[in-house]
DNA sequence: CGTTTTTGACCCGCGC
DNA sequence: GCGCGGGTCAAAAACG
């Protein structure tokens, strides 16, 4: 891979935000509340907030667990994965997860920014563990999962073949642990950044026709 | 040498 | 019940 890693304002690769602003939209979709009704919000919102608001406000949470099939992925908690293990000895299978579990909360946000880089540093670490071609897009998403232990946190990004400047960043779940590298990084593109539009919740109806 | 990316296979839910 | 579309895993390669 290329070695463009580092900060936004410091990499070439980033273009000239003097010129041109990044546009970026911004919506939000609710979370598989299987449950059903449960969705606290709770405060998990705790990223040192130095400095001004936390980042975490700029992902409000969006709880419409509305009925309504939830959106194209249903996103269940990780179990299936029966995986070729068969000859090996005994992986318990999958299954036995159901009912009313508890923790099944996982919100999920996406964002669509412009850019010419998928990845934007967000200050976590990802490592990516999977890419697939969706069917009305030229390009391949990618899976991208938080590295941090216990950190459940997931992320696809993917870019639309319309426009290859825009690319669509979906992030599942909550970090529960502070961000490694420095914050500012994020807030300075939140100020750089301008919501053009806030979609609801009407977004998850189905993927497809929004990506076409 | 450890970690991440790559990449094909597998799995699962849903529609037909 | 099968096929499609999408998501995930895991082994090997790539990278530092």
């Amino acid at each position: 891979m290329e070695n463009y890693h580092m900060l936004f304002g410091a990499t070439t690769h980033a273009q000239p935000s003097s010129a041109t602003p990044n546009s970026y939209n911004f919506m939000a979709t609710a979370g598989t509340g299987t449950s059903g009704g449960g969705l606290h919000d709770h405060d998990r919102g705790q990223h040192s907030g130095h400095g001004g608001r936390s980042s975490s406000s700029f992902f409000a949470e969006l709880s419409n667990n509305n009925d309504s099939k939830d959106g194209g992925a249903p996103v269940a908690a990780d179990s299936g994965r029966g995986e070729s293990s068969a000859a090996a000895g005994e992986v318990d299978r999958p299954a036995a997860r159901r009912k009313g579990d508890k923790k099944e909360r996982r919100p999920r946000y996406a964002f669509q920014t412009r850019s010419q880089v998928d990845i934007l540093d967000d200050g976590y670490r990802w490592r990516k563990y999977g890419q697939k071609a969706v069917k009305n897009n030229k390009f391949p998403r990618s899976y991208y999962r938080c590295t941090h232990q216990g950190c459940n946190v997931k992320k696809q990004v993917q870019r639309l073949s319309r426009d290859e400047g825009v690319v669509v960043t979906t992030y599942e779940g909550t970090h529960t642990h502070p961000i490694e590298k420095s914050n500012d990084n994020f807030e300075h593109i939140l100020t750089n950044m301008q919501i053009y539009s806030a979609m609801g919740s009407t977004f998850s109806s189905s993927s497809h026709n929004m990506f076409h």
